[in-house]
This record gives C-alpha cells, sequence and structure tokens, in this order.
RNA sequence: GGUCCAUUCGUCUAGUGGCUAGGACGUCAGGUUUUCAUCCUGGUAACAGGGGUUCGAUUCCCCUAUGGACUACCA
C-alpha cells in the first residue's frame, strides 16, 4: 500500500472552532500511526468569505493543540502551494478537461434567473434541481446550439462549469466509518464545478488538489457526506483512483439544538474556540481559559472516538498508538463542560510543583504580587489537589497573600461565641511565646493547650481559622501559620479579635 | 418538501442473539477532614416506539418517531 497521507482542509473564514480542531486531530491521529503525512491545505476558493487573520489562527491553534503538519503553507512540502487561491492556474484545465470528456458543460444561466426558477418551484411544493430533467430547456452548452454558446463563449459571457450528474444512475459508496451507503443520481443536481469569477468550487478544487498531493484517505465532517456521490463521480470521469473516506460524526451544540458552529461564540457559557480570537467580534478560547493543551486534546479525542477500554487520560503519543478509525462513533456529540474540567484537573495533577508554581506566578502578577519560588512551591504543595486551573490557586490561596479585612457572617454566627475572643487572646499568648511556627511543633502546642484548658477543639480550631482565612474554608490551620508566619499569625488575631469582640 | 445519516443512563460511551447492560463525568448518600475542597466507598440513572425473524432480541430486518446534515457560482 502506498504512503499514507491525508489532509487537514479548512476554509479561512473565521477562528477555527473545536470541531475543527477534532477534525484535524483525528487526521493527524491517523496520519502518525499509520506512518502517513499530515498535511495542511487552506481552502480559500471562496474570496468573499476571506476573513483576515484566520489563516494564521488555524495554524496557531493546530500549533497549540499538538497537533504537528508536516506540510503546509509554513512548513512548505513537494506538494505546494498548500493555499488554494495560490493555486488558481491549476483548476481550469481540469475543468476543461471534464468539459471534453463530455461529463460538464457551460452554463450561462444568471443568479437571478436561478433563483427566480427556486421561487416558481417553491411556489408550486417542489424543488428546483438543475439536472438532467431541466438543463435541456436552460441556457446552457447541452441545451444551446453549438455556435450559440461558443459564440458566447468568444464574447466573453459569463459562464459556469457545471457537471453532467447522469440522469438516473445508483451510485455506490463506502465510508469507513459509515459502511455502504446507495444513492440514486436522480436526486442529484448539475453541480457548479468552476464559477464565473475564474475560481473552482470546492467540488473541483479539492478533487484536483487531493489528487495531486496524493491524498489517500479523506477524513472529514459528515456535513459532507450528501456530496460524497458527486466526488465519486468526479473521480470516475477524471479515472482517478478514489481516495478512501471517512466521515466524522458531527459536535452538537451543548444545549440540544444542531451543529456547533462559530457562531455560537462564547454564550454556551465555555468556549468554542481553542485560542482566543481577537478581531471583530471577539471569543475567548481554551488557551486563555487555562486549559493545558494535553486536557484540551485528550477531551477532544474522547469526543466520538474511544478506545474500547477504559482508559481515559491519553498523552498525544498514547493516542496515536491506540486510535483507530472503525473505532470512531457514527453519532454526533455533545460535550460536556464539567468533563472538559475534569480533564484538566487530571492534568494539573500531573504537573509538578516548581512548574504549578512557575505558572501561578506569572499569575500573581496580574495581582501585582510578587512572591518567593520556593514559599510558592511549598503553597502549591498545600492546595494543588483542589484545583483545576492555575487561576484557581488564587480562589484557594488569596489569604495567604492578603489578610481577611472581613468575617464571613454566617461563619461569624457559627463560630463566634460569647467566650471564644478570650479563648483566642489565650491561644496568641500561647504562640508568642513560641520560637517556631513550623506546623508539627505548633500544632502539637495547641493541642495540648486545649487540653490542658479543657476546650472544645472544634471550637477552637474553626475560630483561629475565621481569624485568620475570614471564612470557614481553605487547608489546614497549621499549614496556613507555618506559610504566613508568626507575625502575620498574631497580628491576624489580634484584628479579628479587635473586630469580633471577646 | 426532497436526499442521506444517526438513535444505550442527564452527558461522553462500552457491549452481546441468552450479561445483574459495564465505565467515566455529573448528581445523591455515607466516610475521612477542626472548615471548605480534595479523596474514598456506595447509590441513582439507559437499550426511542411498534412490528417481525428467532426457542430467545438491546443486538438482525421493516415501519414509525425523534434528532442531525445537506439541498448556493459557501466551504
Amino acid at each position: 500500500m502506498s504512503q499514507v497521507r491525508v489532509r487537514f482542509a479548512p476554509s479561512p473564514t473565521g477562528p477555527l472552532h473545536i470541531g475543527g480542531v477534532r477534525t484535524a486531530l483525528y487526521n493527524y491521529l491517523f496520519a502518525r500511526k499509520n506512518n502517513g503525512s499530515f498535511l495542511l491545505r487552506i481552502e480559500d476558493t471562496d474570496q468573499t468569505r476571506f476573513v483576515e487573520g484566520a489563516e494564521k489562527y488555524i495554524m496557531d491553534a493546530l500549533e497549540w493543540s499538538g497537533i504537528k503538519v508536516d506540510e503546509g503553507i509554513r512548513e512548505g512540502g513537494n506538494y505546494g502551494p498548500y493555499r488554494q487561491s495560490d493555486r488558481k492556474a491549476i483548476y481550469k484545465q481540469y475543468a476543461d478537461l471534464l468539459v471534453q470528456k463530455g461529463d460538464a458543460y457551460y452554463a450561462f444561466d444568471t443568479q437571478e434567473q436561478l433563483e427566480n426558477m427556486r421561487n416558481e418551484a417553491e411556489k408550486s411544493g417542489k424543488t428546483f434541481i438543475y439536472n438532467a430533467s431541466v438543463r435541456s430547456g436552460l441556457n446552457n452548452s447541452l441545451a444551446l446550439e453549438e455556435n450559440v454558446w461558443k459564440e458566447k463563449l468568444e464574447k466573453g459571457d459569463a459562464f459556469v462549469i457545471r457537471y453532467r450528474m447522469p440522469a438516473e444512475e445508483e451510485i455506490h459508496l463506502h465510508d469507513l466509518i459509515r459502511g455502504h451507503i446507495v444513492v440514486n443520481t436522480s436526486t442529484l443536481d448539475d453541480k457548479v464545478l468552476f464559477k464565473s469569477d475564474g475560481m473552482p468550487t470546492y467540488h473541483l478544487a479539492h478533487i484536483v488538489d487531493d489528487r495531486l498531493m496524493e491524498i489517500t484517505h479523506v477524513i472529514r465532517g459528515e456535513e459532507w457526506l450528501p456530496s460524497l456521490p458527486l466526488h465519486i463521480m468526479l473521480y470516475r470521469s477524471f479515472r482517478w483512483d478514489a481516495p478512501q473516506f471517512a466521515h466524522l460524526p458531527l459536535l452538537l451544540k451543548p444545549d440540544g439544538k444542531g451543529k456547533l458552529s462559530k457562531r455560537d461564540g462564547d454564550k454556551m457559557g465555555f468556549p468554542v474556540f481553542p485560542l482566543f480570537w481577537p478581531y471583530g467580534e471577539t471569543a475567548k478560547g481554551y488557551r486563555e481559559d487555562g486549559y493545558y493543551p494535553e486536557a484540551f486534546v485528550n477531551m477532544l479525542a474522547l469526543l466520538g472516538w474511544n478506545p474500547g477500554t477504559e482508559k481515559e487520560i491519553f498523552s498525544m503519543d498514547e493516542l496515536i498508538e491506540a486510535f483507530s478509525i472503525e473505532r470512531v462513533g457514527k453519532s454526533g456529540s455533545r460535550f460536556d463542560p464539567e468533563k472538559a474540567r475534569w480533564f484538566n484537573h487530571q492534568y494539573l495533577q500531573k504537573k509538578t510543583n516548581s512548574q504549578l508554581a512557575a505558572e501561578f506566578s506569572e499569575f500573581l502578577k496580574t495581582k501585582s504580587i510578587v512572591e518567593d519560588i520556593v514559599r510558592l512551591e511549598s503553597l502549591i504543595g498545600i492546595v494543588k489537589e483542589r484545583v483545576s486551573f492555575v487561576r484557581e490557586f488564587w480562589d484557594q490561596t488569596d489569604f495567604f497573600f492578603i489578610a481577611p479585612e472581613s468575617y464571613d457572617t454566617d461563619a461569624v454566627k457559627k463560630r463566634w461565641k460569647a467566650d471564644t475572643g478570650s479563648q483566642m487572646i489565650g491561644l496568641r499568648a500561647l504562640m508568642a511565646g513560641m520560637n517556631t511556627v513550623a506546623a508539627a511543633p505548633v500544632e502539637e502546642a495547641v493541642k495540648s493547650w486545649i487540653e490542658a484548658g479543657g476546650y472544645n477543639t472544634g471550637i477552637i480550631m474553626n475560630a483561629l481559622r475565621l481569624l485568620l482565612v475570614g471564612a470557614s474554608r481553605g487547608p489546614g490551620i497549621f499549614e496556613i501559620i507555618e506559610w504566613i508566619g508568626k507575625e502575620e499569625t498574631l497580628r491576624r488575631i489580634d484584628r479579628g479579635v479587635a473586630v469580633l469582640g471577646i
């Protein structure tokens, strides 16, 4: 078998959403799994939909996701150019070839005329289809006298080239994921292959490019399944061997209706894009939300594919090893933001404290806080397991850096009793007399003090926590004391007693 | 409307002509914890419906329903 070559071929009409990233990922995994090549081809044949920045975004998003392109605009390769607008000169000859073979023809109908015919058909409850049943009555080289249409061409009249779909023929298709599919050509139309602006349509361009780039497997979204018969017919007309096809199930909107689309932006309460999109209507991305690319990719890989085992955490290498197109599901999937969060939690737990300290240190700069990296590492160690995102370290540790200025009302009500203040003063004296505030000795001292005084452990501890944290939350009291130090501990007790009363 | 695709717990999914239909996330309960989380244990929850085929269907076939995609000189 020839070398496996697959491509991801987005059009640069805006930011790539996560469905697109997943398509790219499956292509990439398939290529790596089979020691093949993964190419990125930009499909910008529709010049009216060009969006500034989209092409760069696509490449950046793949790079961030850890999906490495073997051949493409940035990477180069022996099958370029990799941008269809740069390949413009290639396509016309192939459209002409089809006309010569009699499998395509010139059509001169204006868009207005077609629009009218569609409207007319709709009035009588029918659908206008430009195909064998009507083409002989329309304005094209199949219906017109040869000298008439040739004259039109010479005059420079606007024309398109349409595929001449057979009137009535069963086409048998095979899809790697869906199996055998049969479609009758009578339900298909004579698709435009070459537009009046001199550019090919997707249908022609991608067939030609896939051929020229020696693509062996086309792995793309399910939205392309309805046009697969056309594509198969094109390969047949060119007398080319068709690649294998696999149509991926779609990613659905989490709230139920329809496929996920770029326009969903972040209305859903979670990002639908890998990266922040800075142009026009901006949209947030997974990267900026604090997701690790490994977690993002892991989550995406399991959305529509599974290994058949109960393993859920996969590195990219493990995904490559385990991936097979046969295990891609058939039905669309909605994704669950909670599960995405869980994946990030798993990956964050695997990071070392020193890595996390460095990341958290960056975050702290936004709060104008500078802290010793070793002290940060020990802080990370204290709260790591309760955190899913780096930014959440702040939610768990803000009181380490900033003494409480107010005290949670409910906690005060519950934890601050009539004689609590005087007990806290006693506790303060105990700690003031110690020459260390390391967690273990303080804990020992406090506990024996409690025992000696006949106090209730829960009451004392919770009250002390209230003074140090300002609320009923946070890690172990003695870990907090050790980290903030003796002076700060005493200061917080003093202030708390002053505010809450004796 | 037409064509095509799909349908297992709320979500992602495993699975088989005969299983107590499995796992994960969520959720609920209990435990751990001085608090809040984490964590541990346990529970809850699904084969869309109707016909066949069969000794027996979640599994195979048909119909219906539902969902989705497509139906542009967009990809």
